[in-house]
DNA sequence: GCCAACGTTGGC
DNA sequence: GCCAACGTTGGC
């Protein structure tokens, strides 16, 4: 039984389109550098999961497509790469802290808008909008991910995204 | 670019 | 192990 989640990405950095582009349809999520996103990631994410892929730090932020784990948790390179923005100098290479997951584009989607997702009661449980929150990966319920692709699909979204991850 | 919220760091 | 200072996130 797959779990839900939701993953949030700036498109100037990664877009869900950079994400349908890339080799694979995949892309390794690197650049994680917070503990409780990181054991989501090692600790709890299974291939085959389903992901919303959400646009943050942008003009319009919200849920933009579907995707699924694609990989389990494995060693994040940039944590060693001086040149990178991701550079950890506290990361022992022998112990390495931070591991990332890969995440395979199923559907681009309409955009299902933060703004239009405050004003349904039915995404009112979310993490993702809680005061304060600002986790880039969050655990989404199996009612949240029902609710989300009904309202992509209410966007225009194809009606066959809803079995794109097997319940 | 502002700023509130929150996580991390490091001195004690 | 407390907690103040600092850095980051991310919507606005």
């Amino acid at each position: 039984m797959p779990s839900y989640w939701l993953m949030k990405s700036e498109p100037d950095e990664c877009s869900i389109s950079d994400v349908a582009e890339a080799p694979g349809h995949k892309v390794p999520w690197i650049g994680v550098r917070n503990y409780q996103a990181r054991n989501f990631m090692r600790d709890q994410m299974r291939v085959g999961d389903g992901v919303l892929f959400y646009h943050s730090s942008c003009a319009e932020p919200g849920v933009a497509g579907i995707a699924e784990v694609a990989s389990a948790a494995y060693d994040d390179a940039s944590q060693f790469d001086k040149t990178s923005p991701y550079f950890d100098a506290r990361s022992d290479p022998a112990k390495p802290r931070w591991q990332h997951v890969d995440v395979k584009h199923l559907a681009t989607t309409p955009l299902l808008s933060l703004k239009a997702m405050r004003t349904r009661p039915e995404f009112a449980s979310m993490v993702l909008l809680k005061p304060g929150s600002r986790l880039s990966i969050t655990p989404v319920t199996p009612d949240e991910w029902v609710a989300v692709i009904a309202a992509l699909v209410e966007l225009g979204a194809k009606p066959s995204i809803a079995k794109l991850v097997k319940a």
